[in-house]
Formats: structure tokens, C-alpha cells, sequence
DNA sequence: GCCGATCGTCGAAGCGCTTCAACAATGGGT
DNA sequence: ACCCATTGTTGAAGCGCTTCGACGATCGGC
């Protein structure tokens, strides 16, 4: 292994000197630093992450802590996993994985190692267990979902209550006056999971100010129950899915029933552009703007690393983007 | 911050003492073992991980390099990641994610930086360009993949070409003639990526031995690109779908071409379980066994770590499950 | 032409841990 | 009763880096 010391000796200079040279935290001549600059390249040399964690008392590294649950859908979660990455690299930082089976427990370990400088946990649920811990923690952390109080923290996400008003919205500016929430299984709504519950809070606040009739549905993802739901709903001229593995069974299911769209029904998604242009015909849709999400926790996270504080709570503003499975009632 | 002096103070012993009793590298007596682990959690003592490193010259993490790559199937790699997370859990060891963004370049800093012990590839294609940097690196690596020449790597996969011949077999001992692969897209073929070309090599192949008609499509998973494939092989009564995107897809477009399953058609997949069991009806299915697989690769990953050597390859038998759509020609 | 500031560099201390050599205290074997 | 092994514990060295205080050199101001 190449270290410091081999560098300042073939430079010719003390190693505090190469230190400085690659942090810049002090000044440093041209003439030096260029020729510090080329024994580092000509000797291939890569610090020490332990050695620098130890001495600067930083390690570079942050915790993604991703959940690997059921009723998430997964490329939406490799999209924010990507973009946490991708902008940790770019604010020189790189990124520890922690999966959901170690829990509070997990990020205990983490923390208390000193192994990362800070954490993002996504997928917070409203009354996460990890939570308090993080509390007690006082590391820097950024959730990526709402839990039930977010004093003290930093959160970020979609604003899913205006994604569902945003939906409606548009379906009443078409004209329907019947409109029905197709969204995530049971199960997803009985584990308190925040985005599930303000979607259909945001659809249902804002029929009843439009006075558009509104129903919400739990769905199971299998074709059968998509279809079974949908027949229930013979009145329905508008709908809204919040469920990505089901939006194909209910495209399906629509036109196995003789219901063509957009003529006899509109339907608008809240799922990935992908999904949705990638449908046929391509679905009006409130895009979940994983990237975007993931780059600003990192950014939240990185600014409070820098002792900055932070906004308790970012919700990000929806946008819909008309395709032509929308049309007037 | 508690350290391990803290410790070796209010146990009334050395701090190397403390040391052996967590490392369990020389013998400790019962009382002075338990007097030690009583302090540690009293004082809620966690080792830190940089000053380990340092002196131990192991950083207990390993590097998960994941592509995050157009054509993966992503709900199949987070099979693979959580299940490598979990399984390096169990030995002890944290994951520290890395994506295709950096390449090479990024498998050769986090290697030099001594921040991981050894490093596991996902997705290796057969002209992978980390391969070489991996080879000149000689940190211990095991890749999930078959590049083109595993000469003095470690590389695990499921046997495709197997999983090919496999779901010809089936079909031809249903007494069916005629049988088609709809494939992953041509960017992955023309991307060199093994696992899609070795399946349509078995298919090919044994369909050749057992005097079946076969043909190979590549797919792109959209409805339209399915429906035209489908439309444009009338006399295909098995058929073979490795394109997970695809398959609800595939089932959609024999069902408005009027093709019964099984009755009319046979339909086989490659796919996780979840998808072929979620299917109406259920298919009979090839799975990728991405958790053994994960798993596997950590265990590998350990047994070098631990100095050991390792088979150059190893590929994983397939196994097809009966299920409803596939019966006899 | 002298003094204080500024700039560039250096040496040494120390981060928290592991590990080695060494030593004290036991416990048979003879 | 003596010696040698074994067992249990210790102090100190050192892993590779950052950072602090110090020091010589250069420079502008009077």
C-alpha cells in the first residue's frame, strides 16, 4: 500500500504538507502542489478511508437505509437509491446500505461506529420504529416520507395530498362528476404508510369541494381483483390509480369490461413517466419524482453535515402531465 | 464518544484486554469475560469502525456494485441486494453500494481506499470493462454474471443455457412442435449481456436435439412490440417468455388474438416466482433464484476473504415449476 | 533598513483500535 | 519440591491520516 508518507518522500515534502495539499485547508504554493499533485498520480496513492475517518473524525460515508417491503414498488425505489448515490458521489460522499431487517437496531450500530457521517431513511412509515432512535441518535438524518411528528427532523417527499387534489382537479375540469381512487393494497393503508393515506385524503378533500362524487378503493395487484373492483364500479367516468403494478391489469380489465378510454372512462396515474408512456393508450399521470427526492435529501443531508438547519418538513409540488388516456366527460 | 479505554477503565482490565474479548482471539476467563460485556453494554460501547480498520487492515464491508441498467428487472435485483445484505449481515460485514456512474474508476477507489475488504459485481456482462481493473486489483471479488473469460475470477450464475434447454424439454415432452422465445429486448442482446444469450442458445439448441421448430425473437416490453411479435408467429403452440416486463403483456395479447392457455398455446416464463404466480393463469416458470444467488456470492465473497480459493464457476441448476399454462400440444 | 504581518512548510501529537512480546499465575508431571 | 506448559492478562508499538503550533522566508509600510 502506497500512503502518505511514500508521497511526501517522493515529492519531497513533509506529509502535512500532501494533507493540506488535498483538503486546501491551507495555502499551499503552485509549484508544490503541482509537483504533490504528480507523485500522488505517478504512485497511484488513495487514502487511507479508516485512517482519515479516524483522525478527521468524518468518514465520508452516509447510511441509506432502503425498507425491501411489500407494496413498494421497486423501480421506483432503485430510482431514488440511484440518485441518492449518484449526488452522495458528487458531494464526495459514498453510501453504506441498510436494509430493513436490522431496523433501529441497525442504525444504532451505524451510528454509534462512527462509520457513517449521517443517514436517509426512506420509506418512513407514520409511526416508524426507527424513528426514535434517530431522535436519541442526534446524527444528521434525512427521512424520506412523514412520520406522525416531524419536530426536530428533517423530511422530505412528494405532496401526495395535492397529487390527489391535483387528480380530481383535472377529472372535474373534464367534466366527470363520478370519479373512484383505485389505490394500494390493504395492507399498505393498515400499516399507516403515510403517501397511501394522503393520497386518498387529497382525492376525497377535494371531490367533496368540487362536488364530484368520490370513491377510494384499496387493490391488490392481480389482474382478478383489479377486474373485480372495477365492476363494482360500472358509474365510474373517472380514474385514478395509485397502485404502479396495477395500473396494466386495469387498462386490461377496462377494455375487457367494453369500456374504451378515454371516451367512456378517464384514467390518470400516479406512477413513474415510464409506466405511464409505456401504457396503452399513454396515461395522464402525476409523475413520483423519485430523483428529484432523492438528490434533495442528500442535499439536506450534506447542508446539515455543514452545521446548517434545516426545514422540518419539504414537500414537493406535484405536476400532471396530460397524455390522451384523459378526455371530457 | 465511549471508547474501548472507557471500557477497559470501568472494567477494572487492559484495553487489549477488552479487545480479546470481542475479538475472541485469545482466551479469556468466564469472570473477567463477563465483567467486560457487562461494561460494554452499561457504557453502550460500539468499537469504532475507522480505527479498526486501521489497525486491523479489514474493514469488514464489502462493495455491492449494482448496474442499474435499462433491460435489468429490478424487483430481481433487489432480491439480490437484499438477500447480499442480509447474508453479509451474518458474517459481519456491511455493504457499500456502487453504481455503473463510476465504473471502473469507482472499483478502483473504494479498493484503494481500503474502505472495503472485497467487492461483489451484479450484472457482468461478457466485455464487462470492470473486469480487467477488477483482475490488476487483486482485491478478493465475486461476480454475479459470466464475463468472457473467468480465468482466475469467481463467478456465479444461474445455469440460462439450462434454463433454456429446461423449458424446451418441457414443452417438447408435452408433444408440442413449434415453439418461440420471446426475448429481452436487442439492446441487451447487442449489449453482450450473457444471461439473454445463453438462454437462447439452450433454447435453440435443444430444440435442435428433440426435431423442435424453434424461433428466437428479441422484445421489447411494450404492448404493441408483444402484440406484433405474437401476431406474427400464428403457428407457435409453446411458447417461452424471458422478458419478465413482457409477460402480462404476452398473456394480454394471446388473449385478444383469441389464443387460449393452454389450450391453443403454451406458455412458459423466466421469471421470479411473484410474477408467474400473480399471472392469469398461473405459469409454469423457470425462476431466477436471486436470493441463493445473492447468498452464494456473499458466502464465496467470505470463504476468499478467508483465504481460501474458490471454483472459477459456479452455476446454479434450474428448476421449472408446473404450474396452469402450459398443457399438452 | 527595521518591524510586524502574511505565506508556505514542517514536525509532532494523537485519533481508537489491534496485536505482539512479555510476564504473572496457575497446574500438572516427575 | 522443582520445572515446564499452559492460561490469562498487560503495556506498548504502530496502523495512516489530520491538525495544531511553530518557524523561516518574503514583503510592504514607515
Amino acid at each position: 500500500m502506497v500512503t502518505i508518507n511514500d508521497v511526501a518522500q517522493h515529492a519531497g515534502v513533509a506529509a502535512s504538507t500532501v494533507s493540506y495539499v488535498l483538503s486546501g485547508k491551507r495555502t499551499i504554493s503552485e509549484t508544490t502542489r503541482a509537483r504533490v499533485m504528480a507523485s500522488i498520480r505517478t504512485l497511484g496513492f488513495h487514502p487511507h478511508a479508516g485512517a482519515r475517518a479516524l483522525a478527521s473524525n468524518k468518514a465520508n460515508v452516509i447510511a441509506l437505509a432502503l425498507p425491501f417491503r411489500q407494496g413498494m414498488h421497486l423501480p421506483v425505489l432503485m430510482q431514488f437509491a440511484t440518485a441518492v448515490v449518484t449526488a452522495a458521489r458528487a458531494a464526495d460522499h459514498d453510501v453504506l446500505l441498510l436494509t430493513a431487517d436490522e431496523g433501529a437496531a441497525g442504525v444504532r450500530r451505524i451510528a454509534n461506529s462512527a462509520m457513517v457521517d449521517g443517514l436517509i431513511l426512506m420509506d418512513v412509515e407514520t409511526h416508524d420504529p426507527r424513528v426514535p432512535t434517530l431522535r436519541e441518535l442526534d446524527r444528521p438524518s434525512v427521512l424520506i416520507g412523514l412520520p406522525a411528528s416531524a419536530d426536530g427532523l428533517t423530511c422530505i417527499d412528494l405532496d401526495f395530498t395535492g397529487a390527489g387534489e391535483l387528480c380530481v382537479n383535472h377529472l372535474a375540469g373534464l367534466g366527470h362528476k363520478r370519479v373512484a381512487l383505485l389505490g394500494a393494497p390493504q395492507a399498505v393503508y393498515d400499516r399507516d404508510t403515510g403517501f397511501a393515506r394522503r393520497t386518498r385524503d387529497g382525492v376525497l378533500t377535494a371531490a367533496r369541494s368540487l362536488n364530484v362524487h368520490a370513491v377510494a378503493r384499496p387493490c391488490e395487484p392481480t389482474y382478478a381483483a383489479v377486474l373485480r373492483e372495477l365492476t363494482a364500479l360500472p358509474n365510474v367516468t373517472g380514474l385514478i390509480v395509485h397502485n404502479e403494478a396495477a395500473v396494466d391489469h386495469a387498462l386490461t380489465a377496462l377494455r375487457t369490461l367494453g369500456r374504451r378510454i378515454p371516451d367512456d372512462v378517464s384514467v390518470v396515474a400516479i406512477c413513474p413517466d415510464e409506466v405511464a408512456e409505456r401504457a396503452t393508450p399513454e396515461l395522464t399521470s402525476v409523475p413520483i419524482p423519485a430523483t428529484e427526492v432523492g438528490q434533495r435529501a442528500v442535499e439536506l443531508l450534506m447542508s446539515k453535515l455543514d452545521g446548517n438547519t434545516t426545514a422540518s418538513v419539504t414537500l414537493l409540488t406535484p405536476r400532471l402531465t396530460v397524455r390522451s388516456s384523459t378526455g371530457p366527460a
